[in-house]
DNA sequence: CAACTTAAGTACCAAAAGGTATCATATTGA
DNA sequence: TCAATATGATACCTTTTGGTACTTAAGTTG
């Protein structure tokens, strides 16, 4: 159960976020992430595990290999939570069109 | 300075995100706060030094008291983070959808 | 000024987090 | 089959985190 807190904790730690973000470019096996991090396998196997627990990253297991992938809807469950903390209307209409004009104009 | 890693470390801890949904409504002091919490005055204190830390939260003294007032655009170091990890633009749109619904509807 | 109230500061403690080292297991491929 | 590869699991260590208790300082108000 990827709950808030899991999450949450999942986004505490530059490791993981890091993580995050390599995922985001493509699926990667717990050894091609190591070779990124000053760190052991052991360590960044223990990030992943906590990033699942976050409901952040799945796995598919292909033979002996592990496939990291991004869930990109969890993130979802940051900016619901988010939304109550919201700037005033017309801030959050200035937003929006920032937000429109990044992605259309 | 309130560097991304400040912030999100802020955000892990729920008796913090409790404070910030708290002082969304009102600003309060440390007294208030600690009211609504079964720790010591101390243990939210502290909880308020790692919010100012990470940016969230800014404190006004008057007089004996400490305004604890909640610092509305450091959620914008999460929200910013997070742009690069969203899903297709369709998706996207969708969500705007909701969004502009749920603002305007 | 004296008593009370609100908050700051420090020392200390237990548990969780981040990491290493080591050993075991399963899959691939010559 | 047997060696190399990719991962799983466990034990252990150190630092950080979340919390308490106690003491001190600073405004308020009679």
């Amino acid at each position: 159960m990827p709950t808030e807190q899991f999450t949450f904790r999942a986004l505490a730690d530059p490791t993981r976020r890091q993580i995050l973000r390599l995922l985001n470019s493509q699926d990667m096996t717990i050894g091609e992430l190591t070779e990124q991090f000053p760190m052991t396998r052991a360590a960044v196997k223990k990030h992943l595990g906590i990033l699942e627990e976050g409901g952040l990253v799945n796995v598919e297991i292909k033979g002996r290999e592990r496939i990291n992938r991004l869930q990109r809807d969890a993130f979802a469950v940051v900016t619901e939570w988010m939304e109550g903390f919201e700037a005033p209307a017309e801030d959050r209409l200035a937003a929006l069109r920032r937000s429109v004009a990044k992605e259309w104009g």
